[in-house]
DNA sequence: AACTTGTATTCAACTTGTTGAGTATGAAAT
DNA sequence: ATTTCATACTCAACAAGTTGAATACAAGTT
């Protein structure tokens, strides 16, 4: 249950609706764990049935109502818990390369093309990273929990170099003309 | 159903068994692709039923017997439509960086012993996919399986490096004493 | 006046992944 | 002689992730 677990660190920081923790996701957490709403609101319930947390109905004005969640003691027991114990790496699973593999089979060109627009993507996205590095650089001063959300970022950061190191080399080979012959370049 | 085009795609190359194709999975595939055997079996029952593979039971000696797939043109057809489509980035949840989120609340030395222990996971891996990347590079000549095969190696060292870099950054970061307070580190 | 956007939550169906047990054979090792 | 290992497959239960629909309010836009 480590979605349940992400979610409680979330919290620890601040008590926070739903939607709130939805939109943690997509600006902080985002760059190490992608999980959506609906799988948000299904987990903070089994969360609560768990005792994990408690919920408080906050009225609005202007908005609906929303349901802040707090960490119980026994939540905090838990993801103290859960946080100390070794980790595995996670399994990787990439539809890309499942083409790349295919490639023998394909058009070179449709391959060219899909790593160009996949390069762009990941290229983008270390563009936005590179925006918020620079945001925690700017701040004289950030608390812990900032500082450790800045390193999450820079692993965020590594993993995406590390896919456009490998597209544009991948593209350096795939341009070559003579790609299926000789020798393997490096 | 991206699992079932990745077998389609080992079986293009050569029919093979459930059992073969969870080898081949291991050796090969694993750098991009993690499925155990029992999810590869329910996967070609499933593609059985699509009329994706058709089955050959293989009496053998000294073995039992097995039953080989071979991808049939309706499978063919799939497989290749599939691959043309375009992809999009794996989502990422990685346990690691929820307990680095949760580092403050945490004792600092855990922390470091946890990191230390994951470079030495991808540094071992990294080791592995070196050992290949030097037999690959050894071959006079490379079918074009094999060159794409390479291709998918080399995105599993660059996402390994990826890692092991990160690991070090950290722990140089973890183990100066003045890590919560002061300036940013590069 | 109707449409879109942002906030806020819930439910249901389906697919995929994990875990563990269970069956069977032959070869190699203790 | 018994255990372990490698080959080879099946079934079941559960957990996690995906997709889509549905409801509701208010503010801003066309």
């Amino acid at each position: 249950m480590a979605l349940a677990h992400t979610i409680l660190v979330v919290l620890l920081e601040e008590p926070n609706s739903g939607y709130g923790i939805s939109k943690r996701f997509e600006e902080n957490v985002g760059c190490f764990w992608q999980a959506s709403q609906q799988q948000i609101y299904r987990e903070l319930g089994k969360m609560d049935r768990h005792g994990w947390i408690s919920p408080t109905v906050i009225p609005q004005e202007g908005k609906p109502d929303k349901k802040v969640y707090a960490v119980t003691d026994t939540g905090r027991q838990e993801v103290l818990k859960w946080c100390m114990e070794p980790t595995t790496p996670t399994p990787i699973r990439e539809d890309l390369l499942v083409q790349i593999l295919a490639a023998p089979y394909l058009d070179r060109q449709i391959v060219i093309t899909e790593i160009q627009r996949r390069r762009a993507i990941h290229q983008q996205i270390l563009d936005h990273y590179h925006d918020r590095d620079r945001w925690f650089r700017d701040q004289p001063n950030l608390s812990p929990q900032d500082r450790c959300r800045y390193f999450t970022l820079k692993r965020g950061i590594s993993y995406e170099e590390s896919w456009v190191d490998w597209c544009s080399n991948m593209l350096d080979i795939l341009q070559d003309p003579n790609f299926l012959e000789g020798e393997l370049q490096t």
